[in-house]
DNA sequence: AGCACGCCGACT
DNA sequence: GTCGGCGTGCTC
């Protein structure tokens, strides 16, 4: 690597909150050292600490006095890890969020690299041997009960990486080291997963032949130089086909692929799909690797490794040497948008920067796109592209809705959809339900006084759990016992209202002879057992699911014939803006679970308010036609997509210091009259944790006005005096206001 | 964010 | 007399 030898000054992003680059002279210690390039990782002095950071500029010279600057201690890379369009989407992700730099950084690198680790050590994987399934049940190990739980976590994989184990175990190691000595397991050094590097691309899977609405959308795709696409299929209508289609045109000719997954619908079962299709090197990133493993994925894919880097969010961000397309599935799923904590960016709306950035195609898939997209298809920001059949024979699902008034209502469940679901259990088929509402029953009263039991840290009831016998705040995480009697005036307390454990009781009650799944963060919290209740779903062996969140997104269930959407109302009268496309968008993908089949399918969607405008709508006119509507409401009230907005969120440990802090970033000046700023307001679960929030919103209809506005105002925002123990986050192009 | 420096209350 | 509280300020 040659170096100008003037460039003495290196930009490096450090993982501060400093708004700001931090000069360093070149390295000058002994020794060979590489000269420091933009997008290598350098390790340099920070007051008293030693930091990572990235090498981001070059420069001749420095605004900052000679005697201040030090030299980089080392520079931890032979070659870049980011190239310069790397660094420039990085650079203008700082800018857009105002967030800084050296944060923005720090979110795009795993954290061993951003530790100073070269991401490549390997790692030690554990294994049975044949003699140790042998000796799964051996009576030596009765009286070894740790030897006998390694030996039976061991037996669910096939290599289980010592990270993993000690997540799930405590103190294994000295029963592996009996168990080595037994001959029953042995342990293998893992280096990268990008073995196959120099593997032919060809397909391995016989292909499907493509419907002619498929075959017209990959044809469009493959003609496209660059720009991006709303691909917008039913479910059922193949996008994934497209997708791969496309993908492998793209391999064929030396191009790399990034794939975005919401961060539910990164499955082992998608991954398993582009492993059968294709016979090229894949880096998966997801949120169930351990440390090492997401580095060495990482640095696969930043050194041209891997040919296809499947990712959530944050992959957004990973460094793809001659990237060729970006594909981002179900692009209507907000956990493309950072919602915590200081980065608040959106994976999407990056990804389609990065796009157009490096001239490649980006290709957004949904069933149910969102308003964005579709506005961004009307100004011709995106070109649209809908794959409108179901492939194959199989049927649109019927939708009708059951009004709760008119019908009986056992625990939660209209007579007419208990009925239907007879009648599908009957016929051999499965039954799929539908509940936001995890844990037993959204609060406990009293009888006599009407006290429901409160968490102590947030304006919020707390949760019965009826299996744990405990109450749970589902805002902070806290739990205590469940008391039999009310703590204030001695009556009998009663569960009230219905979540997915207590349906899941009176579903067992009411059909004893069918097995049911539940589906939510309670029963399956981790990805293991989420895969086996799949398999206990698609082998039959479950009949009725019933589920949150968790179970509308990515898993397809070829033989549930009937989904029961149990409380659509909950966001009917939402005053988030936003509301109503969500649950429109929940709606059309719950159903799409249904009637993949050559049988069609029946969705049946309880409410006590059927006539509602949003509900007849979507029913009769179908996403589209309900899309359409809501984005000429949007225009009326000039909400999003038709204005921008940028939310300054803040929390404190009293009320009074929060609004005290928002009333400040509030009297700031604004000189621009097409700047809106709001009122600060409290949140609408104003204490969560212990901890006052609330936040105020800043509005134009035009976005470059608000980021000159932004410019301006958030360097005056962080200097505002008094706020120790404050907490605040700017949130631009917020998914909610509240 | 860390990690210093810097001035005021209760302890050996 | 100091140990230590966390308020303010700086880090190239």
């Amino acid at each position: 690597v040659t170096q100008e030898p003037r460039l003495k000054i290196c930009q490096v992003a450090l993982d501060t909150p400093v708004r700001r680059l931090f000069d360093y002279l070149s390295p000058s210690g002994p020794g060979p050292q590489v000269a420091a390039q933009p997008g290598m990782r350098v390790r340099v002095p920070f007051g008293r600490q030693q930091l990572v950071g990235v090498v981001v500029h070059l420069r001749d010279h420095s605004e900052i006095a000679p005697d201040k600057l030090r030299p980089i201690l080392t520079v931890l890379d032979e070659q870049p890890l980011f190239s310069e369009a790397d660094l420039s989407l990085l650079l203008w992700a700082a800018n857009y969020y105002h967030h800084p730099i050296g944060q923005v950084f720090a979110a795009a690198l795993p954290r061993l690299l951003r530790e100073g680790d070269d991401g490549l050590r390997p790692t030690t994987v554990w294994c049975l041997t044949a003699a140790g399934h042998a000796a799964l049940n051996d009576a030596a190990l009765n009286r070894a009960p740790k030897q006998r739980l390694l030996l039976q976590t061991l037996a669910q994989n096939t290599e289980t990486p010592s990270a993993a184990l000690n997540e799930s175990l405590t103190e294994w190691r000295n029963a592996a080291r009996a168990l080595v000595e037994k001959c029953w397991i042995e342990s293998h050094q893992r280096n990268s997963n990008a073995d196959a590097a120099n593997a032919a691309m060809t397909l391995r899977e016989t292909e499907p032949v493509p419907s002619s609405a498929q075959a017209a959308a990959i044809q469009r795709l493959l003609a496209a130089p660059h720009g991006g696409f709303l691909l917008d299929g039913v479910t059922g209508s193949g996008k994934t086909e497209v997708y791969l289609r496309v993908i492998a045109a793209v391999l064929a000719r030396g191009d790399s692929v990034l794939v975005l997954c919401p961060e539910i619908g990164l499955t082992p079962q998608l991954l398993h799909r582009f492993e059968q299709r294709f016979n090229a090197p894949i880096a998966a990133l997801h949120s169930g690797l351990t440390d090492s493993e997401r580095a060495r994925a990482w640095v696969t894919a930043a050194r041209g490794q891997a040919r296809i880097v499947i990712g959530t969010r944050s992959a957004v961000f990973t460094p793809l040497p001659r990237l060729g397309l970006i594909v981002i599935d179900e692009e209507h799923d907000s956990s493309y948008k950072q919602q915590e904590g200081g980065f608040r960016y959106s994976a999407r709306d990056l990804a389609l920067l990065r796009g157009a950035q490096e001239k490649v195609p980006v290709v957004l898939g949904s069933a149910t796109p969102s308003l964005e997209s579709l506005q961004n298809v009307a100004m011709q920001r995106l070109t649209h592209i809908s794959l409108p059949e179901r492939a194959g024979t199989a049927q649109p699902p019927r939708l009708v809705l059951v009004d709760m008034r008119a019908h009986a209502v056992h625990k939660g469940i209209a007579m007419p959809l208990l009925q239907a679901m007879q009648r599908h259990l009957e016929a051999g088929a499965q039954v799929l339900l539908y509940l936001n509402r995890r844990g037993y029953a959204p609060s406990l009263v009293c009888q006599g006084c009407n006290w429901s039991a409160p968490c102590r840290s947030c304006d919020a009831r707390l949760t019965v759990h009826q299996r744990a016998d405990r109450l749970a705040c589902h805002h902070c995480g806290a739990e205590e016992p469940r008391p039999t009697r009310c703590p204030r005036c001695g009556y009998e307390v009663h569960a009230l209202g219905h979540g997915t454990e207590r349906v899941e009781e009176t579903l067992a009650e009411r059909f004893p002879q069918y097995a049911i799944e539940r589906f939510d963060r309670d029963t399956l919290r981790q990805q293991q057992e989420l895969e086996a209740a799949i398999d206990r779903v698609n082998s039959g062996a479950a009949r009725i699911l019933i589920g949150t969140q968790m179970l509308t997104k990515g898993h397809h269930f070829p033989d549930v014939s009937l989904v029961g959407i149990l409380n659509a109302d909950q966001s009917l009268f939402s005053t988030d803006f936003r509301a109503a496309e969500r649950l429109a968008q929940t709606i059309v993908q719950v159903a799409g679970r249904a009637g993949r089949a050559e049988r069609a399918g029946e969705v049946m969607i309880q409410s006590q308010y059927p006539e509602h405008p949003l509900l007849t709508q979507l029913l009769q006119e179908g996403y589209a036609g309900f899309a359409a509507s809501c984005l000429t409401e949007r225009a009326a009230a000039h909400w999003p997509p038709f204005s921008r907005l940028a939310v300054l969120r803040a929390s404190a440990a009293t009320a009074a210091a929060v609004m005290r802090f928002l009333q400040a970033a509030a009297a700031l000046p604004n000189s621009d009259t097409h700047v809106v700023m709001r009122h600060p307001m409290p949140s609408t679960m104003h204490r969560r944790a212990d901890r006052y929030h609330a936040q105020m919103v800043v509005e134009s209809l035009d976005r470059m006005r608000l980021q000159k506005f932004l410019d301006l105002w958030v360097p005056q925002v962080e200097a505002l005096p008094g706020t120790q123990g404050l907490r605040w986050a700017l949130d631009v192009d917020p998914l909610e206001v509240f």
